[in-house]
DNA sequence: ATATTTGTTGCAAATAATTGCAAAATGAAA
DNA sequence: TTTCATTTTGCAATTATTTGCAACAAATAT
């Protein structure tokens, strides 16, 4: 039994019983506890369910539809979260954008942070139900159905009023000459308002997207603070993007 | 018996019984009345509950989590809901607040019919998911983690920007000379504005509500255009309602 | 005022989570 | 296939949480 397998079946289990024991499910699946605890904290870091003491119950909120976080945990999103983690410090305002890679970052935030988070993505917010300390200000507008986000005139209204401290960039093409550049009108449109209108922007991107370029503009590159990508930094070669005061991780 | 199990069946038994004793729910739940007390601390903490000597009791109107409301199907909201439906007509922009009784009346709305819907509630968004000719415009603001709602100064900006063809009022007491009432500050707010800036208001009530009041003033009773309540209008004596101009159903 | 019930606090036993580690399994490259 | 690196898994030691109990305090009832 492999583990894609099994965590399948401790969902499905979930969907049945509504919950999930830890001794009872390991033995069902003859694996030890320890390892359905950590099947348990990967799907809990997916926001496919909720961990608890003893097993995990289902996440309470929002419909199944965000199940498409399954994405998310594609390892070098991880890596990226994680970097990016260390720009965050506590009392800060984050602009969140409605990316899989922000929601990556968002949802590997620590259960015990202070933060106000603004975002306009309904996944984002539902993750941080949990996280206590985080005062959630979501912007409003006309909501797209697929992604779960707002979008709009309403929605850039509203974020014209936010001075964030971070703005976290979902994955984009970055060039030099071009600049950010996006796939969605929409959504680029977004993006260069928060963007605009925020003290730093961090870009989460793979090094693969860096030197490429997409329909819609978003801002000039040297607009980024940081770009973060799963790569080393030292291992290719970004010095032209330091060279343009843009810091690399 | 996982505590999350626990406390869910806790709240569960509240809703039903609008109180739960120590003595009684710790033999049903099988543990020693000082973790019940511990649990309903925690409950209370989170808000969801009131605790009281002995046990605890509902907190006053709101904060049935969305998870909570979804399987309560109590028979009374279908009542309102399909008597809502007449009033819905193709094309009308309405707008709904965050309370179980509208979010009733939109779970059955025709999945064909074409509306704008203006909410400040996730549940409610996410519920019309499916509906392809409903357009979704978002109110943003604060957001409740109870609730799953938007509250706050940005939420009652953006709603002064709509003119809804029809606005859903949830449950709220109503008094024909205290007018309409409500148990929690933000929420009546909100609604104060929704009716204010709509050109009809619909107050799903209950008749048990029709005659007693609340804390937080919201609107004078002859703001109202129509009441439905669950009731059959010609059993009840509502004719003051009537002489006032306000269409009951 | 006294009795009874309910709450509070501190404590210890039981249960669960976390961490570090090594063995086993898996996968990729030679 | 074999080898090497990576990931996965189980185990043990440590740490943290949960729970029931008992002694005492506070509130309510008689």
């Amino acid at each position: 039994m492999i583990k894609a397998e099994r965590q399948d079946l401790i969902l499905e289990h979930l969907l049945k019983d509504k919950k999930v024991l830890l001794d009872q499910i390991s033995k069902v699946l003859k694996v030890s506890e320890d390892t359905v605890r950590r099947d348990i904290k990967e799907l809990s870091d997916k926001g496919l369910l909720k961990a608890v003491r003893g097993g995990a119950i289902q996440r309470s909120s929002i419909p199944v539809h965000f199940k498409d976080r399954q994405h998310i945990d594609v390892p070098y999103k991880k890596i990226i979260a994680e970097k990016v983690l260390e720009y965050i410090k506590p009392g800060m305002v984050l602009l969140v954008d409605s990316g899989t890679s922000a929601l990556a970052v968002v949802s590997n935030l620590p259960k015990d942070i202070a933060l106000t988070v603004v975002t306009n993505s309904f996944p984002v917010a539902s993750i941080l139900e949990d996280h206590e300390k985080i005062e959630v200000l979501f912007i409003g507008g006309m909501l797209n159905k697929v992604s779960f986000s707002t979008t709009g005139y309403e929605t850039i209204q509203a974020i014209r009023n936010i001075r964030a401290d971070l703005c976290l960039l979902g994955i984009c093409s970055i060039d030099l000459n071009l600049g950010v550049t996006g796939a969605e009108y929409e959504d680029s449109l977004i993006k260069r308002v928060m963007v605009e209108t925020s003290k730093c922007t961090i870009a989460l991107s793979t090094s693969d997207k860096l030197g490429t370029s997409d329909s819609f503009y978003i801002c000039a590159a040297n607009s980024l603070n940081i770009i973060i990508t799963e790569a080393d930094p030292k291992s290719v070669n970004l010095s032209a993007y330091v060279d343009a005061g843009i810091e690399i991780r």
